[in-house]
DNA sequence: GGCATACTGTTAATTAATTAGCACTTGCCG
DNA sequence: CGGCAAGTGCTAATTAATTAACAGTATGCC
């Protein structure tokens, strides 16, 4: 797999980020979540070389087009945490959860830090299995 | 802050991937690291480029150079962090946690289960300290 | 129907990224 | 010491990314 991630251009990046963001938006929309947003013509083209690389896809909504990712939104998270768990947790699941833990402590709900440790229990009981 | 990231060049990006990863190299290794690896020459135009944007610095190490991320790697870590939460989880630190013992649950050993639920125990001090 | 509006399709121009080439310095070893 | 090997610094050339311009088509509304 050419991690895909590695390939595309900065405005590319910028609108795979909007998609999977929004799981799916018009060029209009496109746009307006853009970084310094250029031209709507400018960005037409960027999504027509996405479309051509097979990145993204069109379905007709009405007038216009919405326009989503090829891949499932799925793999692409799980792409998109493998590439930071391996650049700068070394690889490591358990130090990447712990600077999520740690980040975020103004954050996680009493409610969400019991569902974590249901999640880690069944983690458990599957490394029991073995 | 301009979200370091997206401001980046396709091989720029690639090259601050391998610094982060590695801590520091020189200009050979970053070489070898990257993906369809261009001419030594180019790699050290990218280089040059780098550092008058100020992303990374060199240190003389013998008779050459050691390059190394001008930011903390700690900073690097959070703010990728970040943007994987926010981009394919809803900013939910939760989600991404779940995500990541669902993604490894073949590579976490008890042992590191173990250290994850006193890190969840803290965090639910801290909460109940609120 | 006719006209304004909001789109899409395609091409050309501009700007940025990427690569290669070459001159120069320094360390090293036979 | 002479010369090869491995560096750096800088500049020019090439290729890719990005933008703008313009023509064409459907939609909705008066």
């Amino acid at each position: 797999m050419p991690e895909l991630e590695h390939q595309l251009s900065r405005r590319e990046r910028q609108i795979m980020d909007i998609l999977f963001k929004r799981g799916q938006a018009t060029a209009a929309e496109i746009r307006e979540g853009m970084p310094e947003a250029p031209s709507y013509s400018a960005v037409r083209t960027q999504l027509r070389i996405l479309v051509e690389k097979g990145h993204i896809r069109h379905e007709q909504d009405g007038p216009r087009y919405l326009y989503k990712p090829t891949v499932e939104k799925e793999q692409a998270k799980q792409s998109a945490l493998k590439r930071v768990v391996t650049t700068f947790f070394d690889g490591s699941a358990e130090k990447a959860m712990a600077a999520l833990l740690d980040s975020s402590n103004q954050k996680l709900s009493s409610a969400e830090l019991d569902r974590l440790e249901g999640l880690i229990q069944a983690a458990r009981a599957r490394e029991d299995a073995r």
